[in-house]
DNA sequence: CGAGTTGTAAACAATA
DNA sequence: CTATTGTTTACAACTC
């Protein structure tokens, strides 16, 4: 029972790293620097026109490499390598980071921080890819349309262009055409190019995801986005943010909200005029944009190339399918059943309770409600489970997955509606679960029960034999020293001791006791302290850390030994995420595992300090500040502290 | 094959 | 007394 109401009360935090912000500026940027667009800013129409096209073919272009890189073998990033290695998330890669997750680290960016960064691209690259899409069908439907409403302008396609960049060979219309076809069409409704320049390519791509139920919306063109980013997009998986967005930009619009309002910009298709407030803009709709010919005719295409987005994203997604079936099916085990999800739960979970599980679970019991696609599912599941490792009998473990689990919350979040409506028990040990519960908290610290209302509320795996899990979590507080019971005023939480939780990470991986002890423990302090330094620590002493398996990018056998990303038997979740996740922080992305640590104790655990002060309203929130010091130090600890801490930096090298 | 991990199960103690 | 919370053991399944 208090579970139940904790579940509930307890915020999401974890959803927290979607409220990224603006798109990379350099993403932007990139759109009026290649271009020599740069001469015209004065918001000429050509400029205009040109930053467009600018703007759209660097999405293209960065669409296109992904859709070309993905299924081809050539890619580098989170292929399957070699080993099982789970499947990459297509749309998860971002082709702009390419550079090594180490480096990454190094901007010391604490883990939220990183999350977010890493959200961020992702955001980009999806929205990118999206508006490519969106950019293709919209090319199509033009041209059709175009012969009968409007000769083209004519501007040469791709002048502008980036060396490389090319447009599709489908498309007839450059960027600069469709948006003068929607000019013509909408008869010269536009404002200024500010929109463009802020936007870049923001955030239509995003609007996929609200193109269905407002198709006169947001889908617009090329040109009608708004104008900056609210952290456009909606990627595709989650749900979530495209929530959020639209509460941001109810946010914004104090006054009112339409679809067609956003920013301070009319969203109508070809239209960006500038309304300060939700009146003015009523009226500019009223006035622009009546029931006439023209806006007849615009929605007309409007509804086309939704339509045409919603078979792309059919095809798109048929095809990654069949990559992914292809990448992390085993010549064995050819999944045969469509739905992995519900076989792949069942299987799993005859591992826990063979008897129990039902064999005909309700297959899809949250399936059904589960607002994730096939998309966002896919990944995750196959890979999970599907794959081979789940071989016929339950005995198998799936653990694999932790050994690169990286951080959760980059593995979670694009997921989080997969897991959390999905009966698929997550690909994680529990003591990198527990761990992201308590980082995900506000205050770096939950009580048992919170964490078990993490573990409900995060995945519907855990809301079935709670007994079973529920041990199994406490078992693992007890059993790792990474997790630091706290004591408090009103009871008892536990935090996570980075450095622990790195050392053993280290260990595994590099097997080398003197590595090992690099990491310094005993900075100290904390549980949740700085954890950015903390991390930049652990990357600065195993720089490869970062890097083991994810991505495929590059994890060097050599240090890791064999741990890594090998470890994984079967198929790993998605590695797809790793690529974000080695972003992600430092922190995460090793993970780990119990208690290898030789003899000693815990280092340090900041308690005392640390305390917390309720973040939870299920209890008793008088005491905002329980200050308690923490009587779990034992002396042992000290001395390992220093023992570390000595050699810290040199070993640093 | 042995060591180390991880997941389960279960016994127990301390508390609320 | 019961339910929770924690701690420990034991064991099986895996991986290296």
């Amino acid at each position: 029972m208090m579970q139940e109401s904790a579940t509930e009360t307890i915020s999401n935090s974890s959803m927290s790293q979607n409220g990224m912000s603006t798109l990379s500026s350099s993403q932007l940027e990139a759109g009026s620097r290649d271009g020599r667009s740069s001469a015209g800013d004065t918001s000429s129409e050509v400029s205009t026109v040109e930053l467009l096209h600018l703007q759209q073919q660097q999405a293209l272009q960065v669409a296109r490499q992904l859709l070309l890189q993905q299924p081809g073998s050539g890619l580098k990033s989170p292929k399957s390598q070699d080993k099982h290695r789970p499947l990459p998330s297509i749309i998860h890669v971002p082709s702009t980071r390419r550079f090594p997750p180490f480096l990454q680290s190094v901007f010391d960016l604490p883990q939220q921080q990183q999350q977010q960064q890493l959200a961020a691209q992702q955001l980009v690259f999806q929205q990118q890819l999206l508006q490519m899409q969106q950019l293709q069908q919209q090319q199509h439907l033009l041209n059709m349309q175009r012969q009968g409403l409007l000769s083209l302008p004519g501007p040469a396609p791709g002048q502008a262009a980036l060396p490389g960049q090319t447009l599709p060979p489908q498309a007839g219309l450059s960027p600069a055409e469709i948006q003068q076809l929607w000019k013509d069409v909408t008869g010269g409704g536009g404002g200024g190019g500010h929109n463009l320049e802020d936007n870049g390519g923001g955030g239509s791509g995003l609007d996929l995801s609200t193109n269905n139920s407002s198709s006169t919306t947001s889908s617009n063109p090329a040109k009608a986005s708004p104008p900056i980013s609210h952290h456009s997009i909606a990627n595709g998986q989650s749900p979530v943010l495209n929530h959020r967005r639209e509460r941001d930009s109810l946010h914004e619009e104090t006054g009112g909200t339409h679809p067609l309002y956003g920013h301070g910009v009319c969203k109508w298709p070809g239209c960006e005029s500038i309304c300060d407030d939700f009146g003015q803009f009523l009226k500019h709709l009223n006035n622009e944009h009546a029931l006439d010919d023209r806006s007849t005719a615009q929605c007309r295409v409007q509804m086309q190339v939704v339509q045409q987005l919603e078979i792309q994203l059919s095809k798109e997604r048929e095809r990654l399918q069949a990559m992914m079936a292809h990448l992390h099916m085993r010549p064995s085990e050819p999944k045969s059943s469509p739905k992995p999800l519900n076989l792949v739960s069942s299987v799993t979970m005859s591992k826990n309770l063979p008897s129990t599980s039902p064999p005909n679970l309700p297959q899809t019991p949250t399936t059904p409600t589960a607002p994730i696609t096939p998309m966002a599912a896919m990944p995750q599941v196959p890979s999970v489970l599907g794959g081979a490792n789940v071989p016929s009998m339950g005995a198998m473990r799936r653990r694999h997955s932790d050994k690169y689990s990286m951080s959760l919350s980059s593995e979670i979040a694009p997921n989080y509606e997969f897991y959390k409506n999905a009966d698929v028990r997550p690909p994680f040990t529990y003591a990198t679960l527990i761990r992201q519960a308590i980082m995900d908290s506000a205050d770096m610290q939950l009580t048992l029960n919170e964490i078990y209302s993490w573990f409900t509320r995060t995945f519907a795996y855990f809301r079935r034999n709670a007994a079973t899990w529920k041990n199994a979590v406490r078992h693992n507080l007890s059993l790792h020293k990474c997790f630091v019971r706290v004591e408090n005023v009103k009871g008892a939480v536990w935090t996570v001791d980075e450095m622990e939780y790195q050392k053993r990470r280290s260990q595994k991986i590099t097997g080398s006791p003197s590595l090992v002890k690099n990491l310094p423990s005993s900075l100290g302090y904390g549980t949740a302290l700085n954890a950015s330094l903390q991390a930049a620590l652990a990357e600065t002493s195993l720089p490869l850390l970062g890097t083991p398996g994810f991505m495929g990018s590059g994890s060097p056998p050599g240090l890791l030994g064999g741990s890594p990303p090998g470890t994984m038997s079967g198929s790993p979740p998605t590695l797809m995420h790793m690529t974000h996740d080695e972003l992600n922080g430092s922190l995460d992305h090793l993970d780990t595992n119990g208690h290898s640590s030789p003899g000693y104790s815990p280092p340090v655990h900041m308690p005392s300090v640390h305390v917390k002060e309720e973040p939870l309203n299920m209890d008793d929130d008088d005491c905002p500040m329980s200050l308690v010091t923490t009587a779990n130090h034992s002396p042992e600890l000290d001395d390992d502290r220093e023992l570390e801490e000595g050699n810290l930096s040199e070993d640093l090298e």
